[in-house]
DNA sequence: TTTTTTACTGTTACCGGTAACAAATATTGC
DNA sequence: GCAATATTTGTTACCGGTAACAGTAAAAAA
């Protein structure tokens, strides 16, 4: 910069201002300045500048993983926002496991972020504390906590649990199966089976049909599942599953099995991936808001950060249960 | 730090010491040391050392989409390094285009990361030029490319193009379709049509039965593509598609159609995702090391970064052709 | 004991920008 | 035309660390 400011002819400050705000040069000066950027290839050096102004605008976005398209989804949503305006995304990873959350948040607490997205609401304890106290403003995304640490963008997946098991009861279904795939990681799964069993409960209806199964949610495993649970509680007349892999899984599994679906046992879902709407049967599902929650959690992180006061820290998207052939 | 220092009646240079190398603070300093930060709770600023040091330990790891899961595989490989060596993801997405790339190259330079990665071989001219006189070690992934800018992992597109076609033609598949979707943008899916073409031609088969679609590939778009393709030219015996997507489209849409899929048309995809071995019939594909090439690209990254001397800047992952019912 | 070496700690300057205020120039009003 | 005000530019200090070198204390050698 001082190479650029000397070449122009002008002091470091002028660059930098040109830089951020050319409408605060004089139209005399920018020409030549901007010249000068040019010939030199000037690239302002955004590690300084951050230090000197304490703005990075660095937002670290945190995920169980990436390769569950899910996720991809959202952080895809975030990136839309949040690029456009010059903010940066860290990328971090936790397997699932809270206590990969917790170090993450700690290590991207050292590039003083400005904001910072999280995957749902259930943390480690002192991660829940580092998030509290670090004084910047957080987003957790995906999950709908009953206390926030701050702003909050999704839906309650206890509620969809209850109203899917809800629908699958209208239906006609009685013996109603619940399986999920690692459920003590994926808190997100367990609230869902928590409101499932809750629903049947209500009802009067068996609660305790399903499975959780040791290992992380494939195709595979779905249709490994549903032979599981038909042989061991063959009353089982629908299976409600943890996600749309799981059964899609499921539904595969049965077409080569020749199990009807739904006569022999009916399949939903939960997410509403492309795939669902495609295969035979046609998978009901409760479909998830999964880019707009990215997308409305970064924009809500902007609005704060421009001191935008929001009307809500809390946004509930819902969801939308969609009917199709597997029911 | 400086109130660390204090607290504990040491320098700030010794604070940093500890922080970085405790073996260079004496034991007795040590525990004092540690203490002072535990109790004031202090977080370095990795911005201001990054300034200092000149070692920002970032590297931006550039895709076209991340919500195609072929990246997300890529990317979660090279997180798995890149995080417990202490550096720091940056993620960008360009949705295909070179000039978003480019623009997206320029601003993370602009975080003077250490090293940078990239998706493919293809970029805009200036993309290409910034890429070469960043003086930052590059590593381009996924497309093995005749003349990288500087390290590369992958493999040859168009040489998977050209076996799969091959292996179509032994099997006895006479009137080949190749049917990819935006193929100008999708330059890695136009190489293997190029690959594909080729084998065709030096067989004297007819090479241009296929078609590029308008539209991100998706399960539905496949479905509709093969429709149109067996219209227009019902001699096709086999369709070849850019990927793992639209083939399952396809298949899925033979289904319904009552189309005997490989008797009326057999199908063959690329890049071997789960859902292409559980579907009916399974599909024949080209199965690509996604998560190995974003490890392998991370890796090879961190050796050059730590003056460790490679045997080669270009790797060929390879690629594996799976035969299953769909061929 | 004295000298030499080794191990540790501290001092100073600087990384490359920006904030805050000061100075200079241009514009406006009377 | 001159003071008052607005606009533009510059000066200085500082953001929070680390590199490089200097200094001091402890250990080893003479």
């Amino acid at each position: 910069m001082r190479e650029v400011a000397d070449l122009a002819g002008v002091s470091k400050i002028t660059v930098s201002r040109l830089l951020r705000d050319p409408d605060s040069v004089s139209k005399k000066l920018r020409p030549r300045v901007e010249a000068a950027i040019r010939e030199l290839g000037y690239v302002p050096n955004r590690i300084a500048g951050g230090l000197a102004s304490m703005h990075t605008q660095i937002i670290p976005v945190i995920v169980p993983a990436l390769t569950n398209s899910v996720f991809a989804d959202i952080v895809q949503g975030v990136h839309d926002v949040l690029l456009s305006r010059g903010y940066q995304i860290l990328l971090g990873n936790t397997n699932y496991s809270p206590d990969e959350e917790e170090s993450l948040i700690s290590a991207f607490l050292g590039w003083f972020p400005e904001g910072i997205i999280v995957t749902g609401t259930h943390h480690s304890a002192k991660g829940r504390t580092i998030l509290q106290t670090s004084g910047i403003p957080v987003v957790e995304v995906m999950g709908l906590g009953d206390q926030p640490v701050d702003m909050n963008v999704g839906f309650s997946n206890f509620q969809a649990g209850y109203e899917m098991a809800g629908f699958l009861v209208e239906r006609g279904y009685r013996s109603i199966a619940f399986v999920g795939a690692l459920m003590d990681m994926d808190l997100r799964a367990a609230e869902r089976r928590d409101g499932c069993r809750a629903a049947l409960a209500e009802r009067g209806l068996p609660e305790n049909l399903g499975m959780d199964c040791p290992g992380r949610s494939t195709l595979r495993l779905g249709g490994e599942a549903i032979v599981s649970v038909l042989e061991k509680t063959p009353e089982v007349d629908a299976v409600f599953f943890a996600n749309d892999v799981l059964a899609v899984g499921a539904i595969l599994e049965c077409g080569r099995l020749g199990w009807d679906v739904p006569e022999r046992v009916a399949i939903a879902g939960f997410n509403g991936l492309d795939i669902g709407a495609e295969i035979n049967p046609a998978l009901t599902t409760v479909i998830s808001p999964r880019y707009q929650m990215g997308y409305m959690a970064a924009e809500m992180l902007m609005n704060r950060l421009e001191g935008i006061s929001l009307d809500t820290s809390v946004i509930d998207t819902g969801f939308e249960i969609v009917e199709r052939q597997s029911t």
